[in-house]
DNA sequence: CAATACATTAAACGCATGTTCAGGCTGCTG
DNA sequence: CAGCAGCCTGAACATGCGTTTAATGTATTG
């Protein structure tokens, strides 16, 4: 225990680090020697450590869910726009833990799907802030716009990622600015003003769904 | 020449229908013995006939993109809803090559960009289709708009497939049904009444980008 | 019927992978 | 100093991979 007790610069902890940028930058097929390389060891050292590298992957998970709550702490403590600017200005320092994240989201597994209802749990919460603040139109079902909101950015990030650096090194912080300088507008006008101008689609499929199935997710629909 | 001519049912066809198969199955990462117990044959003939597992994963790119061409080709000729519904009802006999498709689309390559762009410009088409109408309002920049539209729809489904069926053996039907399911009421919401009803932040965003980078679609902003 | 070309297979090759093993090195403790 | 325990390494092992090779069967053709 004294070795976990001076900090995180134990051989160990480098090997996880590294193995985290190693898994964000090749994915989770990156070879154990690969990883041993990065952080300057033996093979066998990683193995000797986490004792698999599945145990290593699990490793990483839980490390990387560990940043990821505390930024989100922080975040929630201050709770200003200023401070969430300034933590996309820093998001490089961030790059591995983000590519990490990514990856997990294109390959499924644990970490992915706690990390998307995270953000999901986030979003509403946010938007019911704007609902309340008269800024954000209430929904029918609060919890379902959240969820599509999140899945539709999300997703729309990971595509963008897989189709345009399709190499095996991408840099995070430009996949975003692209990302952001594609998509903002667009987005930002269609949350904005109507896209579609017709109501009957939307009133065909209430009428439809909303008349038979109700969603089980009992928060109820909100109303105005 | 004469195999080629006496129709599809060639060894060489069975085998890349079923490497189709196995690839949306188990993703590109399955092996070429895998591919040759599926279509009952022996590992050596699949090379033999291919030359290589990358060759053979080109030949399933092109036959997927004949058959999306095809479908396109007559969906377009077609151009009635109902007969748009009833492909997707047939949607289950389509369900390989949606699969490979989606595994394209979350490895990368240049099916998955391809398709990425067929999909991007149909998508404009029938979004300036909705706007001569008058179901849809018009875009500052109708192409961006287009490729969001296309990014968010996409990776949504790409980001629930991965999420809720980790499994090797997804069922593409159910996908589907489950994501309109869970995301349609939503995204109608969102795209027929506006989310944000604050116009500050779209008004930032334009004033401070589109200065830059003109619009150039401009029929007005069509509202109210 | 003999010859030729093709389809097909079983076995093996070379390689990269994750993992194990036996031992060497270092630092602490009696 | 002797000994022990931990960290660490280099080499080896087992396995699965894509691919090659030699040989077998099987038609078609002269």
């Amino acid at each position: 225990m004294s070795s976990a007790s001076r900090g995180d610069l134990t051989t160990r902890a480098r090997i996880r680090d590294g193995a985290v940028e190693c898994f964000a930058r090749e994915g989770f097929s990156v070879s154990v020697r690969t990883i041993a390389e990065h952080a300057g060891v033996s093979p066998g050292l990683v193995i000797h450590h986490f004792g698999s590298k599945a145990r290593l992957r699990e490793e990483c998970d839980t490390h990387v869910r560990g940043v990821i709550t505390e930024v989100k702490t922080q975040t929630v403590e201050e709770a200003s726009g200023a401070f969430m600017l300034q933590q996309m200005a820093e998001i490089e320092q961030y790059g591995p833990v983000l590519g990490y994240v990514l990856r997990s989201l294109q390959s499924g597994g644990v970490l992915a799907a706690d990390f998307f209802e995270l953000m999901v749990e986030d979003v509403e919460r946010f938007m019911a802030v704007g609902v309340e603040a008269g800024t954000v139109a209430s929904s029918r079902d609060p919890a379902a716009r959240a969820r599509y909101l999140t899945s539709s950015a999300l997703g729309s990030l990971m595509l963008h990622t897989t189709l345009h650096h399709t190499g095996a090194e991408p840099d995070f912080g430009q996949v975003m600015q692209e990302w952001i300088e594609a998509y903002m507008l667009p987005a930002l006008e269609s949350y904005t003003e109507p896209v579609l101008l017709d109501r009957t689609l939307l009133d065909t499929y209430v009428a439809h769904a909303g008349g038979g199935a109700g969603d089980e997710g009992g928060t109820g629909t909100g109303d105005d």
